[in-house]
DNA sequence: ATGAAAGCGCTAACAC
DNA sequence: GTGTTAGCGCTTTCAT
């Protein structure tokens, strides 16, 4: 016959060691001094029965559930991969649980799932939105629990943020082509409807051009919905298009490394060698960049650091903590591979 | 002056609407039938007031949050990214909360895990565990909480499981290259010692030779545990040194696709063409496998699926459905790219 | 230093 | 069909 087993309780524990159920509690949460006979007493009953305390419980009496929420729009991209392993190493270490909730970039699943984990009782929530609109992140940050948006540049700056400078990141990666002695560099981009980080790399390679004294060329600049739907095969079939028309740079940077690596593809099928007859650089540093040929050049996000630093952040606001910086600005990085080289003379 | 809002319980609604608790409790959870006039009054008070229930003290009576606990190795490798996605969206799909945590293939991190989420009050357990060493699991699985086990092959059937069949795969994938007309098929891995995961690839591969007659040539098995530190630049080295003692076989399966890729730019540095010279193939079909040159022919698995099944599969046991299959084995398919050819005569 | 007891917000058994 | 109330396991105030 199987014996339901009920899990112990503090009053449990209580009865064990003979002392009074605060006296227990005041042990667990070394919130009053116990003397040394009765602590010992209680844990050796905590021993004992293998108590473990209801966080349940705890929760509703304090209010904190020692979690974290994470909205993002989608797990499988391994950007937001690579910035929640930097959240999760901090919450782990400092005793947090966390709860995952992907969007699709869908405004409605973000307002509902923001509402779920409000009710969950998270002590502190951490944002990618998808797009900029960020009324329901005002609303969150206007209830008392504290929001810390990643990656997304917010007019409000009373709203605390970790991210790049998508400006400046663009604007070196365009320098460091020039540099190299490129005078004919195109861009690759999705168009930029409501995305402020999309916008803000195509500002800094305008910007690069301005620098540099060049004009702006449309012809090396593929602007398309097409790249949005299927990076690869999207750059692919413009780029096949560019080389025909002869339209053509001697370098391209590119939003994201997805696109770069599709120019690659379809530079090499006709016949243009990387980066003997074009230099490809794209952004973000993902696995990728190490397994094209040849290995992509591209700028660096601090992905994991991000993701602790967003961490920190918030756990530090949910531990009222004292915050000098709500805005943190983190560094990018060029890392240089074998898609680019000077070009031809 | 600030006024700290309390959010508004069950029993202001009660006050607001006139009615008694328990009636705005069976209005909210349709657990008994209330006159409509009360209904809508209630409902009215929940929208003036915007009122939510508060799920703490709910599962304080009820045992139950909802919510599903996931542990993995590291949430930044993209497989594991990918089966979360399935599992993510099930459990949203069916209104559970998904708690996650990675060990970083630390027994005493599953363990320690293990027991954050059972405190959490999660409703079940999804589990890829690092190594086979399963005690904890037992563990779980005997204490009342649902346990799934993902991608790991456990002697016990009594405890549900969702995985793919290795060997199988394995060995089809030889089929496939033997088919193509190769009689020297080498093999790549690390060394197996506590995964069964690789040690079944491994027997796929041999049951490979067998089936067709050919005879083991430890000549073209590189089994390292180079390979584990750095799977790329590790597959680089050991296949530069097989090139230079010219024992070569004319095609490589592989336990995974980075280590496929890393022996790809080895073959092609040293001058061998792939597929000309040598075809292969890797396992898994990782985000990369498109993007090497030429594209990766590989083993799928059905990574959004698994994750899938095995949120439906615990899901169904938390909800006390009756289970016909808890050890479910998923199909595989083998994708073909450009990395795999006839050989040369 | 310790204990008794209130109460967090909810569900569910029971009485009407 | 509705209301009253005990109690889930804990923290915390207030006595002692």
């Amino acid at each position: 016959m199987k014996k339901s087993f009920k899990k112990p309780s503090i009053k449990d524990i209580a009865r064990e060691s003979g002392v009074a159920i605060s006296t227990v509690s005041h042990v667990i949460n070394r919130t009053k001094f116990v003397s040394e006979k009765n602590t010992k007493a209680v844990q050796k009953a905590i021993n004992k029965l293998g108590y473990r305390p209801n966080i349940l419980a705890r929760g509703l009496r304090t209010k904190s559930m020692r979690t974290i929420g994470v909205i993002l729009p989608d797990i499988s991209q391994p950007y937001f991969a690579q910035v929640l392993r930097g959240i999760e190493a901090v919450a782990r270490s400092r005793n947090y649980t966390l709860i995952l909730g992907c969007t699709f970039y869908d405004i409605y699943e973000e307002e509902r799932q923001m509402n779920t984990m409000i009710d969950q009782a998270i002590d502190g929530l951490l944002f990618f939105c998808g797009y900029d609109s960020y009324k329901h992140i005002k609303k969150a940050h206007k209830s008392n629990i504290p929001v810390v948006v990643l990656d997304r540049e917010l007019e409000d700056k009373e709203i605390p943020s970790v991210l790049i400078d998508n400006t400046l990141a663009m604007k070196k990666a365009f320098q460091y082509l020039y540099d190299l002695g490129h005078r004919k560099i195109g861009f690759i981009t999705f168009p930029f409807d409501n995305q402020t980080t999309i916008r803000r790399r195509y500002e800094g390679y305008c910007q690069g051009l301005k620098d540099n004294g060049l004009d702006y060329d449309p012809d090396i600049v593929v602007i398309d919905d097409l790249l949005r739907l299927d990076e690869l095969k999207g750059t692919y079939k413009l780029i096949k298009i560019k080389t025909e028309q002869k339209k053509i740079a001697t370098a391209y940077l590119n939003l994201a490394d997805f696109l770069a690596i599709g120019a690659m593809h379809a530079f090499k099928e006709v016949g243009y060698s990387v980066p003997g007859d074009v230099s490809l650089m794209g952004f973000n540093n993902e696995i990728i960049c190490e397994f094209s040929d040849p290995p992509l050049t591209t700028v660096k996000q601090p992905k994991k650091i991000m993701g602790a630093t967003a961490a920190d952040l918030i756990l530090d606001m949910v531990e009222g903590k004292k915050i000098e910086n709500k805005n943190i600005i983190l560094e990018t990085e060029i890392i240089v591979r074998g898609s680019t080289a000077s070009p031809k003379t």
